[in-house]
DNA sequence: TGTCGTATTTCATTATTTGAAATACAATTT
DNA sequence: AAATTGTATTTCAAATAATGAAATACGACA
């Protein structure tokens, strides 16, 4: 076995664990090791020492994950203190456009939504707070990645992209064209590149110092996403938002 | 060194970590390994397996928790379903009692608020989404206890039971009693237990098998928590909600 | 009661973690 | 520019914890 240098590969075997554990909705021992690959009794230990620092729970011999993890996070989501901010521009953007409003930020090489405003009406997307997206196929993963430095971009659209719908682009160049077009308009799009019957539309929110440290979308129903509705409603509503906030992080 | 058996004491140390993380905003490597009494070379490791694995960010020597545990949380958060049925409930309870509602559930010796709706006044409870509260001294902690089985309760009460204010309860026998009385009433307070100037009330919310699985609370400030809009006000519009969600849930 | 599948413990072997010390790096001072 | 200080990182032999085969316990079902 070759071993990496200067890692701990028992931590890191827990927290592939917990990150099964997470897809899993509760499984029993056997079953993960399978999955995993690694020994039952090694396995064991692993759950037990999940189950006695409170990341898992264990009912008749079958494993879940515990809130415990969230709880951790929500301490350094709570830190960016971006939510208390954009949350009434949310809600209010919501309520104009009659659409799912979301607030998301880059982690890693997707974005994930920390704060969301349902839209409220019956047909809309199912989504849910914590939720990841890819950064190149979602409107607002590309509407951050618009205002990057391309440095940045590069680490984040390392090739091969994963194709998800026969709209997603994954070919980096043309990608790159359209991440410079949304820099010029000030807004970027996602025509169901993701999934098929999901369409978005985002701008970027930028800090006092003008980095890009979010993006805010609306997100709704392909059928809904007419470029009339773009233009008289959703972009102006955004833009609106996107303007408020912008000079609210100015100050702060 | 006594070793505890079947658990892996690499992946116990490596989750402490995780969590000095979070309680810390910011780190250096010697300022952590301080505080945690681990050596630099072992901290240095486990860090690096952290941010390998995601966890952890790494900027210009100093260490951040990154939102994948939340993430990785917000999957077995998503699982509660809960939170979809009771948010529209939450919401107008919110705006009749103009208070902020919280929907939180038992998680150790704690409850954790799973989801919320800030009231529509400037003067209000500075609470977020996945912060803990103890439950022998808040009112969704309470209006759980009281409802749970006597033997998952004891788990719970384990004295000694730490002091808050001057008015917490850190009597077990005594806190069994108003236990009690909560489960005749059907609902349970919080006067300044947890904090001096925070109050609330709460009832339980109970599955298909009358199993208490969360509850639904009003918190505010001490100054509004008046008898008055307690009788009139408050628990009305709790009762109400309640009502309606475990109506939901008996269905689903 | 017996059989089967899964979970848990034991224990000798093996591999990884460990920390002292050496080294690299960065910021600050002289 | 050189020296100093404090922190971060790497090295390496010793110490320790992780490992899995096999034995055992458990629990469901026949």
């Amino acid at each position: 076995m070759s071993r990496q240098p200067n890692l701990t590969a028992t931590l890191a075997k827990g927290l592939e664990v917990m990150e099964a554990l997470a897809d899993l909705e509760e499984t029993g021992l056997t079953e993960l090791a399978r999955r995993l690959d690694l020994s039952a009794p090694t396995l064991f230990r692993i759950l037990s020492t999940l189950v006695a620092e409170g990341y898992a729970l264990k009912a008749a011999g079958r494993y879940r994950l515990s809130l415990k993890s969230w709880e951790i996070g929500a301490k350094a989501v709570r830190r960016l203190k971006l939510k208390d901010l954009v949350r009434p521009r949310a809600e209010r953007l919501s309520q104009r456009s009659a659409e799912s409003a979301h607030l998301a930020v880059l982690q890693g090489s997707g974005v994930v939504i920390i704060d969301k405003v349902d839209a409220a009406q019956p047909v809309r997307v199912d989504t849910y707070l914590g939720q990841r997206a890819p950064a190149h196929c979602s409107a607002t993963g590309k509407a951050i990645l618009a205002f990057l430095p391309p440095e940045r971009v590069d680490e984040v659209l390392e090739p091969p992209l994963q194709r998800y719908t026969e709209r997603t682009i994954c070919d980096v160049r043309k990608l790159r064209k359209e991440l410079a077009a949304a820099r010029g308009q000030g807004y970027a799009v996602n025509r169901g590149e993701w999934r098929t019957d999901v369409c978005a539309i985002a701008v970027p929110l930028q800090d006092h110092a003008k980095e890009v440290v979010a993006s805010l979308s609306l997100t709704l129903p392909t059928v809904r996403f007419t470029e009339d509705a773009i233009r008289t409603s959703f972009l102006p509503a955004l833009r609106e938002a996107a303007a408020a906030i912008s000079a609210d992080l100015g100050r702060a």
